[in-house]
DNA sequence: TCTGAAAATGGACCTTT
DNA sequence: AAAGGTCCATTTTCAGA
């Protein structure tokens, strides 16, 4: 499963994932490649779904989502077609950033960002009032966002 | 504080979170610019951090990081040097992506991705255990990422 | 908005291990 | 075979008119 990535990968996913538009040339400067082994190497890891995707990231304060809130939900029954709807829902709703479907004390883990609070309100109503499998559900309120972003480590641990 | 961003800029970020790599002639086609004007108002939201930064997302699991797992943390007293002091530790640890500083039942809420629960015993150890701040803390082990990522909604609602 | 120069990407082809 | 390097055509970016 796990594709063989051997040190100069490493290097760059470390690299374009600070930054995904650092050139080809100056990565290839950085890691001791030709460009076109950059090239090469990067097209393999899109090819083999290493690197998932390119994006921007956007500021939710500047685009009016200034709150960010995350949400832990406890369902009533663990039944597989009430569970996919519940995924289903959760995976539309645009202001729900990411859903985690979780073992422990709760089912369900989601973080959302929102303009203000009415509009979580609104929000709550609709996915955990107005759903009869909810149990219960826990808000907690984003005060600092410390760290944020969906980079993984590739340094080189046991 | 809000940026006034017109329908051109909403369509246009809605287009890059989800491919920063589609050509700016190409974007313009969709959203009906010119491919200068695109090029303009890009630069112009990366100038306004409106777009933060770009990123290539990387698959965990192809790169041995199979595991995901959502911690919630309480410390034991909120003080402002100690807290800063947790901040850091945990923003400076690589299998920490997400970290969360919340008002509610819980203090910290930590997204992080390791290669086997071992590897996240140990840093239960170094960060949890071995941080006398630390007043408990409740593990949630990720069976379905349902969904992830940092997308904002740029859609006109109220 | 249009035009063109400069930069970046990505393929062809040859060489090394 | 697998991967690197050089060179070159094509595509993309980006600024001035």
């Amino acid at each position: 499963m796990t594709a063989h990535l051997d040190d100069y990968d490493r290097k760059l996913l470390a690299e374009v994932q600070k930054d995904a538009r650092i050139p080809q040339n100056e990565l290839g400067a950085r890691v001791n490649l030709s460009t076109a082994a950059v090239n090469r190497r990067l097209k393999r890891l899109s090819d083999d779904h290493v690197i998932e995707r390119y994006t921007a990231v956007v500021e939710p304060g500047a685009v009016g989502y200034p709150l960010m809130i995350v949400v832990t939900v406890e369902i009533e029954r663990e039944q597989m077609d009430l569970l996919d709807s519940m995924k289903r829902t959760f995976e539309a709703c645009p202001q729900i950033q990411q859903c985690y479907y979780v073992a422990g004390e709760w089912d369900f883990v989601l973080v959302l960002v929102v303009r203000h609070m009415d509009q979580y309100n609104d929000l709550t109503r609709q996915l955990f009032f107005g759903n009869n499998n909810v149990k219960r559900f826990k808000t907690l309120v984003v005060m600092d966002r410390v760290k944020a972003g969906q980079n993984v480590p590739v340094h080189i641990e046991p």
